[in-house]
RNA sequence: GCGCCCGUAGCUCAGCUGGAUAGAGCAACGGUUUCCUAAACCGUAGGUCAGACGUUCAAAUCGUCUCGGGCGCACCA
């Protein structure tokens, strides 16, 4: 607990019939800061009290003691309020992070536990778009939040690499591919051929059944079956890595829906043997009526197994090699339906953690005018939005800073994160419509706005060009702006905390921009450099902590932090 | 039809485990640079928090219903 909060608890438990959980709970801060630091509302005592809560709080006003750090007691109508002693506060915020450094706002409530998060997740032979964006950054991001607070994390990319469209590559490739043998083939030629198929087809059915076979015998493990599809996941697998190395993100393992082929009959027969399936219009299923919800499918009426298998079956391989805390799948929420089912299986298979899966949906991405769809050719690819990003950021610099050394590394840096803290900046919640011009607006609470604002720091750091050191007159950091900003950054380690309960990005990328705010105005309202050394050293001192929270948001989003742009 | 999500300023969104006067950014208009990066900052204007009823000392926040938009609901993933 907050060593400011927790003085004022006990000052309260003294006075009032609460005990100190309760009390904890009830403390806020103030809207205002001329109303106080911290702020206890009398609403709940005036029912036990049967006073009203303006009287209580003034009652309690005068007769709770003024102890160190509190400096000042006072009841504004309903509430009491409690004023500290900033210096206080500063030596204590500041010198904190000056110790933790980078791991400022780390934690170690996950140590010696495991979670386990399944992002990104594409299928093969298809190109990455923008809709695959925000899975990959929304997981990865959950990733980072979680093992900042100690946890041991296991990032999987679940590629969709089964199923019969590779028996229909395999037609394709064979019949228009092949004779190009030599030449290195990408995943735009995939697609091509992809759609071939599918337009041939149309003029000659034979040709699904010929994919039918090619599959059958893929499973059956056909060498050449094999080969080509191996062929086919490597091209796709170069040009994922490609963007993932663009977006900065890691996976600890690539592991497909193809790899649990050989453990799907196993499940079944264990889903079976709990008495748990019935045949229902020639299907295998899991009825969930009682659940109220539509049966989980194991098995079609050809015998082939579906998702959902491969979903229960990949959860009790992971659970058995990884013995994970939690287990976290970022995907889109027109999905939900398919976990709850696929998680009420295991819980009546009588897996305890099937509780400790959790589904983070997140909104669809889509045109004006409808969906996005790989099918209709209808997308965006991610990669060019990348390179488009990065463009129009080289051009800015060529305006605004035309002597910046690194250009186009720090082109990159700023254009992609740009996209990338869009992408993180609203709820995962909402639908996202997408627009070239709104994912390429760096004005305002954007990415650049961070990081040009971290620059800044830098740049006034550089300029001082002495150690920073965190034995100052913290009194003389005493400014309205200047307190504001050292309270936000006090409360960083608790947005990392509440951003993991709710699986939730959008609180950092909320939280640096409000601290980014708090710094420009200070930044705008007073000098750092001066020839008032001590008020300089204090300053400084200030600028650097922030700096450091700064970095440690963009970071743990997954953004770089650039030193000039 | 049933289920889930969303609806806050012209636009994009915070605020939602109830609490002090509903906040930002963009767009509009006006202002700030002999000074640490003006990719910044300040000001003006802009609101029936979709609507109704209810719970409560207190509702943008909780409940019920209505309207509007999105998604899902058996052999795709």
């Amino acid at each position: 607990m907050d060593y400011f909060v927790k003085t004022i608890v006990s000052l309260l438990k003294e006075k009032t019939s609460l005990q100190e959980d309760e009390l904890e709970k009830l403390i806020e801060i103030p809207p205002d800061l001329k109303m106080g630091d911290y702020a206890f509302p009398c609403y709940s005592l005036s029912k036990t009290l049967k006073k009203a809560p303006n009287i209580i709080a003034t009652e309690l006003a005068k007769t709770l003691p003024i102890i160190s750090p509190i400096v000042e007691i006072k009841a504004i109508g309903p509430y009491v309020n409690f004023f500290v002693n900033k210096a206080t506060f500063s030596e204590m915020v500041l010198k904190k992070v000056c110790e933790e450094r980078d791991c400022y706002g780390s934690g170690n409530i996950g140590s010696g536990r495991t979670v386990v998060i399944d992002y990104s997740s594409p299928n093969i032979a298809k190109h990455l778009a923008v809709h695959h964006l925000r899975s990959a950054l929304i997981g990865s991001a959950i990733y980072n939040i979680y093992k900042t607070l100690g946890y041991r994390c296991m990032g999987i990319n679940h590629l969709g690499d089964w199923g019969t469209q590779f028996g229909q590559l395999i037609v394709a490739y064979k019949k228009w591919g092949s004779e190009n043998a030599h030449k290195s083939y990408t995943v735009t030629d995939l697609n091509n051929l992809y759609v071939k198929f599918h337009q041939e087809a149309e003029k000659n059915t034979a040709l699904e059944d010929e994919a039918r076979e090619w599959f059958k015998k893929l499973e059956a493990g056909d060498s050449e079956a094999k080969e080509l599809w191996q062929h086919f996941k490597d091209i796709s697998l170069k040009e994922f890595q490609k963007i993932y190395d663009m977006l900065g993100i890691h996976f600890d393992a690539f592991i497909g829906e193809s790899f649990y082929n050989t453990m799907v009959e196993d499940t079944v027969t264990r889903i079976k043997g709990k008495g748990l399936t019935r045949i229902s219009e020639q299907a295998l299923i899991v009825d969930l009526e009682t659940y109220s919800m539509p049966p989980c499918l194991l098995r079609k009426k050809d015998d082939a197994t579906l998702y959902a298998t491969r979903d229960i079956a990949a959860a009790e391989y992971r659970k058995k090699t990884y013995n994970f805390a939690k287990m976290i799948y970022v995907v889109g929420s027109e999905q939900k339906l398919h976990f709850k089912q696929v998680f009420k299986v295991l819980e009546l298979m009588g897996y305890g953690w099937a509780n400790h899966c959790v589904h983070v949906d997140f909104g669809l991405m889509k045109f004006k005018d409808g969906k996005m769809s790989t099918r209709k050719g209808k997308v965006v690819l991610l990669e060019d939005l990348l390179i488009e990003a990065v463009e129009r950021i080289r051009k800015i610099i060529e305006e605004k800073n035309p002597s910046l050394e690194n250009k186009e590394a720090v082109a990159k840096d700023v254009g992609i994160g740009a996209v990338l803290f869009a992408d993180l900046s609203a709820k995962r919640n909402k639908d996202v419509v997408f627009d070239w011009d709104e994912a390429l607006n760096f004005e305002g609470e954007t990415g650049p706005y961070v990081q040009y604002t971290h620059a800044r720091l830098c740049s006034i750091l550089r300029k001082y060009g002495r150690p920073v050191t965190a034995d100052i007159h913290f009194e003389l950091l005493k400014e309205d702006e200047t307190i504001i900003l050292i309270k936000n950054l006090w409360r960083y380690p608790s947005v990392i905390l509440k951003a993991a309960e709710f699986y939730e990005p959008s609180l950092i990328s909320n939280y640096l921009i409000d601290v980014c705010g708090n710094l420009n105005r200070f930044y705008n309202a007073h000098r750092v450099l001066s020839d008032d050394e001590e008020l300089t050293k204090a300053r400084i001192l200030l600028v650097d902590v922030t700096r450091q929270v700064i970095k440690n948001g963009l970071h743990i989003l997954g953004m770089r932090a650039p030193e000039r742009m």
